[in-house]
DNA sequence: GTGAATGCAAATGGTTTGCAACGTA
DNA sequence: TACGTTGCAAACCATTTGCATTCAC
């Protein structure tokens, strides 16, 4: 796992708990909020401690690990792995659909072009209706 | 002010407290965090509670008077006028960009037709650098 | 007049912090 | 060994809630 060498490579020590919550995230390979997270920790690892999850997180987010990212009013966080794309959430069944990252260039471009802003699209997440939401109302 | 309306047609009383944080939202124009948005309020009508103020918040926002967002680990509110516009947070200085509507069309419709996926586009934040922190990195 | 909205105060709950014990490098 | 990291428990603080009073309609 990259991440490993990324804590590494900032100083960073390599604990079990790192592993652990790592792991978790690119496991599961979804959004998954803090409370979640600190659920699967303290199932595969009886005792961690939501402190620990919480600086942890926040630790992997500085290290560009992991993607916080917000779905409705809450946080959600997701492994950073090479090869970005993006997610598109459904406000109404809350299924999530992974998205060609080339699709946000033109706009990428439009927004540099027009304002000289250079948008971060690491790991976007739109919210919207799926295609099967969409149809029922 | 359209809110005004809108509050009425759905059924909502129109009290001075939610009169008075429409315009607030309306006459900064800016992105407010509920805290500044209380501060604002309670210096324009001493004794609001800020309980009221939350509440009047998710009101106008359930309405569509207005739009909460996400900038860093913040929420923020801002006015939903007519014409919608989008907005480019600047991640380093703060500072905020308006950007047209129509730049993000060829990407609704490029996710609609790829996935079928109807992206909520009424009002969007994206962060990033801006021209004159760009510059500086 | 009536039900909805407000202010107040207290509860809530997710997140953060201080600190002693522990573990990685 | 030395310093960063953990677990624990307490603190924090933004947001929410219950309820009596007040007010818009």
């Amino acid at each position: 796992m990259t991440c490993v060498i990324t804590l590494r490579q900032k100083g960073y020590k390599l604990t079990p708990q790192r592993r652990l919550i790592a792991d978790i995230l690119h496991d599961t390979g979804a959004h998954l909020t803090a409370d979640e997270i600190i659920a699967h920790a303290q199932e595969r690892m009886p005792g961690v401690d939501k402190s620990t999850v919480y600086r942890t997180l926040d630790l992997l987010e500085e290290a560009g690990c992991v993607f916080k990212s917000r779905i409705g009013d809450t946080f959600v966080y997701h492994h950073a792995e090479e090869g970005h794309h993006h997610h598109l959430v459904c406000r109404k069944c809350g299924k999530t659909v992974e998205c060609a990252e080339d699709l946000f260039a033109p706009l990428e471009q439009s927004l540099a072009r027009d304002y000289g802003f250079h948008v971060d699209l690491h790991h976007v997440v739109m919210n919207g209706l799926c295609q099967a939401c969409a149809k029922e109302t």
